[in-house]
DNA sequence: GAGTGGTCTAGACCACACT
DNA sequence: GTGTGGTCTAGACCACTCC
């Protein structure tokens, strides 16, 4: 390959455009490329990609260059580097902890215990503006709407997460209840394995609310009792996105943690 | 240096401890080598430190080895690399954001105005059992309060933040309402320019709960009215708490924004 | 032992900022 | 032009995993 080729995304030329990425190392345009053939399914997640060595041989470059472009895949969370093994497809189905996206913690450390689901409903439906505007969709779109609850596992088990879900119809076809309830492990992993559908990022916006009365019976709280609300756009490649959550948050036990840097 | 040297923080050995990691790379030495440094005050916020190869040379490495050293405290923020000019300690007086911790954001993003400060109490107080545990204190130990609110700059001006500050007293000895009051530029700059404080890292907690009377007169919304708490404890060199801070959010027209990797 | 990722080196050259 | 960080190469060797 020729360092000095076209970046992936070419600068805009002509016109009176703004400084122009005119340059854009080697190293990118094989990180562009891998993630093409990723976006492409070339490789499954969870799957292991070709050796370091291998690619460096195929596309002509050294393997430091090939190690840079991974190294910032990895740090990007597409691909997960273990020594020895290989390099894989980074992939929500074999989490450390069960959700990935989901940074609700006990106040109490010890209460590792992990969270019930209870699916509420999942339906078919067409995109109000809102969610079609989010999604990228137009209104009156295809939509597939989920609702469900997290439970603690104890006894009495208590409700701490309303989610509700909408994903575009198109791109979820075979999705329903059943599948849902009968599926074991986070449900982005059964989005990867039914349908090709990877989380790759996601936005979240956090307000606190007040509980409705449908809220309040179904997390078990007074009427007007605060909530976090958090609505998360979940995107995957190409910053497309393909998920709209919005999720009621009972913080008397639990808190949204986060980490700044 | 010897590649074959101890780590930086030894795996314990006897006894029976987990695997322990027997084997620490040159460049994570030469990393802790300079966070060292930084720690010590031997570069301040904001100027240079040693160029690349004037590092390899003093060192005996090779310029790659300092290079990963430097990418990896570039990545964690503890130093910004600017092409042609240098390799500077980060600063949190000249963000491109007035506040880099601050995750508010308003929902109408054209509205990017900046955000009033109006200090409400700057005092010495001893601290509270829950102020001494967060900060690594003793109960009873000085410390100086802060309070003050973040109000939107248009007309009218609208109470968006009510923050309350714990910092050891020790610490920041010479710290009063003068000195914050007449500070132009985000708090943490003062910090570092007046106390030798530099934050590196923070963790925060969300809740949702209801205005008490206090909050609900200063944030100027009906008692019980639904409000982000946001409890952030910073960190600076070496894991060590010097900021307790307890914020009451308005997110009617501003949200928590939250990035997901 | 073979294969994979991880570290380290030495040297060449490029892009960028200052002067 | 000089000095800085940024890219790229080629090759050696190390640590880890699996057969």
């Amino acid at each position: 390959m020729d360092p000095r080729a076209e970046p992936g995304e070419p600068g805009e030329r002509g016109a009176a455009a703004p400084p122009a990425p005119t340059f854009s190392p080697l190293y990118r345009q094989i990180k562009a490329l891998l993630l093409s053939r990723l976006q492409a399914g070339e490789w499954k997640p969870g799957e292991a990609i070709a050796s370091e060595l291998e690619l460096a041989a195929r596309l002509k470059v050294s393997q430091g260059t090939v190690r840079k472009a991974i190294d910032e895949l990895a740090q990007e969370n597409h691909l997960v580097r273990r020594q020895g093994k290989g390099t894989f497809v980074a992939t929500h189905a074999e989490e450390r902890t069960q959700y990935r996206f989901l940074r609700l913690t006990p106040d109490d450390e010890r209460a590792t215990g992990r969270l019930r689901r209870r699916l509420l409903e999942c339906r078919r439906a067409r995109a109000g503006a809102e969610v079609a505007r989010a999604l990228g969709l137009r209104s009156g779109d295809a939509v597939v709407q989920v609702g469900r609850l997290l439970l603690t596992a104890g006894e009495p088990e208590q409700p701490v997460v309303l989610d509700e879900i909408w994903l575009p119809g198109t791109l979820f076809k075979g999705l329903s209840a059943e599948k849902l309830a009968s599926w074991r492990g986070p449900m982005y992993g059964l989005f990867e394995a039914e349908f090709d559908v990877r989380m790759v990022r996601a936005e979240e916006r956090i307000r606190a609310v007040a509980a409705g009365a449908r809220e309040a019976r179904l997390l078990a709280v007074p009427e007007h009792a605060p909530l976090l609300l958090v609505e998360r756009l979940s995107y995957t490649y190409g910053k497309r996105p393909v998920e709209l959550r919005r999720g009621l948050y009972r913080t008397e036990q639990f808190h949204y943690r986060n980490e700044l840097t």
